[in-house]
Formats: structure tokens, C-alpha cells, sequence
RNA sequence: GCGGCGGUCGUCUAGCCUGGACUAGGACGCCGGCCUUCCAAGCCGGUGAUCCCGGGUUCAAAUCCCGGCCGCCGCACCA
């Protein structure tokens, strides 16, 4: 076996067809994979395991949907991508470093640059001279990095279409009209499984760090004033078998800490080391998701990043680590607290009204200052100002009016002087029946690739010098392998009845009569087959055939009608004993 | 983008320094056959590599040189 298991992992994907570098024949391009026969099974199952977590799970608060990849510009406007996915970068010549063209102009020469072009600020690098603040190497022209593919909509190039990096926009665009046909309930949270395009400098890492890869994220939308109620919030709490969760806070980072802690869910809510409770309840549900992929709990944990670490559109942000064998903690997810920051920007950028009425369950009565003023008056004394004047008057707080009159005996405004007795302040009782507010958003993203990653290395073991895939039983590309023990005619005739049997009742079935048994056990464990079923000479006799386990070799011996409902029960996690048991 | 190392059958690799008997060797895999009553058994036969791509040097290039692509590691970057 090769020492190190990145590699084992590597080759095994390529020879049995789990994923390989895209574009093979051409010499590779890199950051893109394709997935294998053997990856696109097991992708499709860490998703649909998602789905079930995220989605079905909570059905009453989670809803999916689909969204375009490719996003008019003014989305990424909007969400602030293309502002903060743009950088210029001049480079030095010299020692390599690179430097945001802007901020060193700024900061050097005092000059604003932001905005400027490229050849601008190429410009002024070359008449300031201005050389790079580390070793006073030259400096290269102004380039512009843009982590965002760009295309074109339709025939007019002016059109331009960007590759979402992210799905999350899509939510936020639609946002209004799913909260709509869900019957307008807060909380609400929309999840997307979709493919992301990142245009990365330098992509390493095999599937670690693509170019294009699927991300399976929730916004999930609140009332940041009233989150959740403690009743459904317990509900869910309890519904989870582990509380705790394990996180390496900033602040604790700070202190020097460098092994992360365990905390209780509630408890970090309530000390606030986790700003809302819907990020830390998402975490606690990322936590189990990932161990039914096979990782252990200590095998991960969540670490805060520093506020210069975090998005643009982030207050809190943790990543969940993994580890792996080659790449120590690798992040397979990020928990971010968005807070109104999207639907903000959409609002601003689209007109269109985002915020959400809630209905109090009493409407508010509040007694409410309102100001009246002389209209007949001002009109006749000021004409054609006096609009002016009205509307001017109509921003002021009454509050504040109310004090003026009363230092000063009039009220100046607008240019115009208008006295105490021609502006009444009254006092009106309102009724408020609710609010309309932003939603704020706790946001679970998966990196679907990067997890496959994780699961396969997780599950790569070796026994007896093969490799045996410990996969999930869940999860597992193949569900069950059908063997007739040797090559007889009869033997043959019923294995295929069964292999037959077992397609036709939805699993993922393997038909192998070539070579040896245990030559045969070893290809199936190898990528991670949970269940063999061998039909053997006794077969024949006593309509029995055995059904063996990957992970420990034993096998039990059952009836042959009891074949699909023994390997789906198998497959749910039921014990060899239980399958003894049941159907012995 | 910079620096270091690397790229040979499906996979792993030998050969490269020191150019030529390399018709590029081996192992595993894969395919066919024989054998086989439960864990990569054995035997026989077969399959498979324009030596990453392009250019150059040379009578002659897998081998030397240049450029590109790709991979790994470090730096930089990283929603």
C-alpha cells in the first residue's frame, strides 16, 4: 500500500472511476474534475443524505429550490460580489509580492484611486514612481482580478452575465416569492443544491479547490428581534441526539487557544459566543450530518473567523473543519450570520420593498405626538415657498419642535420663521397592528465536493492488504454485490433471479461471476459495497444464500424470499445478528 | 503569479544523470480459456504507452535545451 493516502485515495478515484482531472486529452485544465460512474453515485447520496438532513427534516420551515447559474450583472452589483470579487493588483517584479493597486496609491501617494482604470492607476504608479513598500522592486501595470467567470447574455456584448459564485443570490432574489407561496411564515429558510463557478488563481488540491463545483446552502430568514419562539426552538434542540457542539472562538484564539472547545448549544447562544441561535442550531445539524457521512465527532469542529477572514456580507463566521489524512482540518462547510445584508442590498439596488410584515397578535396602541400647523397661514405668508416649508416641516420631530417653540417662541425652518401660535403639537392615540422589518439570515453552505473528499478518506481503510472502503452503508456508490460462489449452470440461474430481484426493488446491484470469490469480495470492498449475497451449492438444497458484511467478512445465511427486505433492512444500519434474527 | 520538484500502458513504476541493441521492460489490472465448494490461489493465451504538448540541438531524443500545459509542495491569493 502506498504510504501516503491522499495518493491511495487518488489513484484508487481514477483506476475504479470515482473522479479524475477534467479535460484529460488535452492535457488537463486545472480546478475542474469529472465525476466517474462510481462519483456520480456517491455525490448523488451525500446530497440526497443533505436533502434529508436539511430539507426534509424540516419540511415545516426548510423549502428547496432552483435558480439560473448564470446572474444579469446587476445581481452581483447588488450583493456586492463584483465590488469585492474585483481587485487591482500590481505585482512586484521584484520579490513577487502582489498589492491591491489601490490602497497602496492611496496609501503612498495620498491620491484617491478608487475607480480609477487600470491604465490610470497604471499611470500613476509610473509618473510617482511609486516601487513596492517591502523591497523597493518595480512594480508590474495594474491587473484586474475578477474571481467572477463573465459571459454574455444574448447577442449584445454589453449584456454581460456573470457566473454565480455562490447559489445564495438566488434565494435572495426570489426571496418575496417563495416567502409568498410558503404562506408567508418567518421563520423560513430556502435551500438550493446547485453547481458555482469561482475563476480561482490558483486552483491546487485536487477536489478541494475547484473552478466549478456544487454547493448545497440554506438561507434561512428570521425576525432578528424574536428569532424563534423557545418552543419550537426546543422542539428542534431535542430532536438532535448531541447538543454539543466543538468550536474555536476568535476570542479564544486570542487567548492563544488552539484546540477547540465543547459547548452546548444553548449555552453558547446565550453567552453569546454564537450572535444568533439559527446559526448555532444549523451548525449542531451540520455536526450530525457529517458524522452520518462517517466522521467521527472529534474528527471536526468549528472555527470562528477573524473579522478580516470573513465575507463582505458576514458579522459571524464559522467554518466546519474536517480532518483529513493529507491536508490536516480541511472546511467542508461555512455557518454565516448575514444578517439583512443581502435582502438590503437588493432592496436598494432593485426598488423592490424585501421586508416582511409581521401581524403583533395585539395590535399596539401607542399614544403619538403629531404636528399640526397653520396651513392657511404659512401660505399666505410665505406662497409659493410654503410647499417647501410644509414638506419640511412634515420630517420634523415634534419632539424636537416642540423644544424649539419653546426656547426660542418660534419655529425656524426651511428659511422661514413661523411662530409658536401657529403650530399646534397634539398628542393621538395610534393603533399599530404590526411591523414590517428585513429578515436577517443564518446561512449552512456546504461544499458538496469537498465533503465526497472527506468521506472517501474517511472510509479508506486497509485490511488484510486490500483496501476496503468503509463507506456509510447509507451512502455506499453500490448497494449490494450478488455472487453465485462458483461457476455452475444452476447456481448461475439463481443468482441472476436474485441480482434481477434486487435492481428491480431500486438498489444498486452488482452482478460478478468472474474469477475468483474472494477475488470477487475483494473488487466489491474496495469501493465500498456494502453487502455481498453469494449463492453456494447449499443454495440449491435449502433455497438459503448468504448475505456478508463488508466491515467484518461474517456472513449469515437467510432465505432467498427474504433477500431484498434482509439487504434493505442492512442497509438502514440493521446488525448481521438482527438480520439473523429476523430472517435466520 | 513566483520558486522548488515532477509528468512513461487503465494503475503503479524501470529506463533519463552518462543520447544509439528501447521493437520502451516489469508488476498489478483488464479480456479470453482451463481449474476452483467462500476472501486478491494456480496455469495458458491476449490486450495495452505517438514516453504530457510544441519547438530546438543531433546522423540519432523517453533521455539534452527552450517554451507551454498539468500535478504536488512553499509563498501570494482564497466568499
Amino acid at each position: 500500500m502506498q504510504e501516503d493516502k491522499h495518493e491511495a485515495i487518488m489513484e484508487l478515484a481514477k483506476r475504479r472511476g470515482f473522479f479524475w482531472q477534467s479535460y484529460e486529452i488535452y492535457g488537463g485544465v486545472a480546478g475542474f474534475y469529472d465525476l466517474g460512474p462510481l462519483g456520480v453515485r456517491l455525490k448523488e447520496k451525500i446530497i440526497s443524505l443533505w436533502r434529508e438532513f436539511f430539507v426534509k427534516k424540516h419540511a415545516h420551515i426548510v423549502v428547496e429550490i432552483e435558480t439560473p447559474i448564470i446572474a444579469p450583472a446587476r445581481v452581483f452589483e447588488a450583493s456586492g460580489h463584483l465590488e469585492h470579487f474585483t481587485d487591482p493588483i500590481v505585482e512586484c517584479l521584484k520579490c513577487g509580492r502582489k498589492f491591491r493597486a489601490d490602497h497602496l496609491i492611496e496609501e503612498k501617494l495620498g491620491i484617491k484611486a478608487e475607480g480609477l482604470s487600470i491604465e490610470e492607476m497604471t499611470k500613476i504608479i509610473r509618473e510617482h514612481d511609486l516601487r513596492c513598500p517591502v523591497c523597493g522592486g518595480p512594480l508590474s501595470d495594474v491587473k484586474l482580478f475578477n474571481l467572477l467567470f463573465k459571459t454574455t447574455i444574448g447577442p449584445y456584448s454589453s449584456n454581460t452575465g456573470y457566473l454565480r459564485p455562490e447559489t445564495a443570490q438566488g434565494m435572495f432574489v426570489s426571496f418575496k416569492r417563495v416567502y409568498e407561496v410558503s404562506r408567508k411564515k418567518l421563520p423560513l429558510g430556502i435551500a438550493q443544491i446547485g453547481r458555482v463557478a469561482r475563476n480561482e488563481i490558483s486552483p491546487r488540491q485536487g477536489m478541494l479547490r475547484l473552478r466549478e463545483f456544487t454547493i448545497a446552502e440554506i438561507e434561512f430568514f428570521f425576525d432578528p428581534e424574536e428569532p424563534v419562539s423557545d418552543d419550537m426552538f426546543h422542539e428542534l434542540l431535542d430532536q438532535l441526539p448531541r447538543r454539543k457542539i466543538r468550536i474555536l472562538t476568535v476570542e479564544a484564539k486570542k487567548r492563544g487557544e488552539e484546540k477547540p472547545f465543547e459547548i452546548d448549544i444553548e449555552e453558547a447562544i446565550r453567552e453569546r459566543l454564537i450572535l444568533t441561535p439559527w446559526l448555532g442550531y444549523w451548525m449542531a445539524v451540520a455536526q450530525e450530518y457529517m458524522h452520518a457521512l462517517g466522521i467521527d465527532y472529534d474528527e471536526m469542529y468549528f472555527d470562528e473567523k477573524a473579522p478580516e477572514e470573513r465575507a463582505h456580507y458576514s458579522a459571524q463566521t464559522f467554518d466546519q473543519l474536517v480532518r483529513v489524512s493529507r491536508y490536516g482540518w480541511i472546511e467542508v462547510s461555512g455557518h454565516s450570520y448575514r444578517t439583512d445584508y443581502d435582502l438590503s442590498r437588493h432592496m436598494k439596488y432593485s426598488g423592490e420593498d424585501l421586508r416582511v410584515f409581521k401581524q403583533y397578535k395585539e395590535p399596539l396602541v401607542v399614544k403619538k405626538k403629531h404636528l399640526l400647523w397653520d396651513k392657511a397661514w404659512i401660505g399666505r405668508t410665505y406662497r409659493s415657498r410654503a410647499r417647501e416649508i410644509f414638506e419640511a416641516l412634515s420630517r420634523m420631530n415634534p419632539e424636537e419642535v416642540l423644544k424649539q417653540l419653546e426656547e426660542k417662541g418660534y419655529l425656524e425652518i426651511a428659511g422661514a420663521k413661523i411662530p409658536k401660535d401657529r403650530i399646534k403639537v397634539i398628542e393621538r392615540e395610534e393603533k399599530i397592528t404590526g411591523k414590517r422589518f428585513i429578515p436577517h439570515v443564518a446561512e449552512p453552505s456546504f461544499g458538496v465536493e469537498r465533503i465526497l473528499y472527506a468521506v472517501l478518506d474517511h472510509a479508506y481503510t486497509v485490511k488484510d492488504g486490500r483496501v476496503v472502503l468503509k463507506l456509510p452503508r447509507l451512502v455506499a456508490p453500490i448497494d449490494v454485490a450478488v455472487f453465485p460462489l462458483v461457476k455452475d449452470e444452476n447456481i448461475i440461474r439463481v443468482a441472476r433471479k436474485i441480482w434481477l430481484s434486487l435492481m428491480n426493488n431500486g438498489f444498486y446491484t452488482i452482478y460478478d461471476e468472474e474469477d475468483s470469490i474472494g477475488r470477487r469480495y475483494a473488487r466489491v470492498d474496495e469501493i465500498g459495497v456494502p453487502a455481498a449475497i453469494t449463492i453456494d451449492y447449499q443454495s440449491l438444497e435449502d433455497n438459503t444464500v448468504t448475505l456478508r458484511d463488508r466491515d467484518t467478512w461474517e456472513q449469515v445465511r437467510i432465505h432467498i424470499d427474504n433477500v431484498v427486505d434482509a439487504v434493505r433492512d442492512f442497509l438502514r444500519g440493521a446488525s448481521l445478528d438482527d438480520i439473523r434474527h429476523k430472517y435466520g
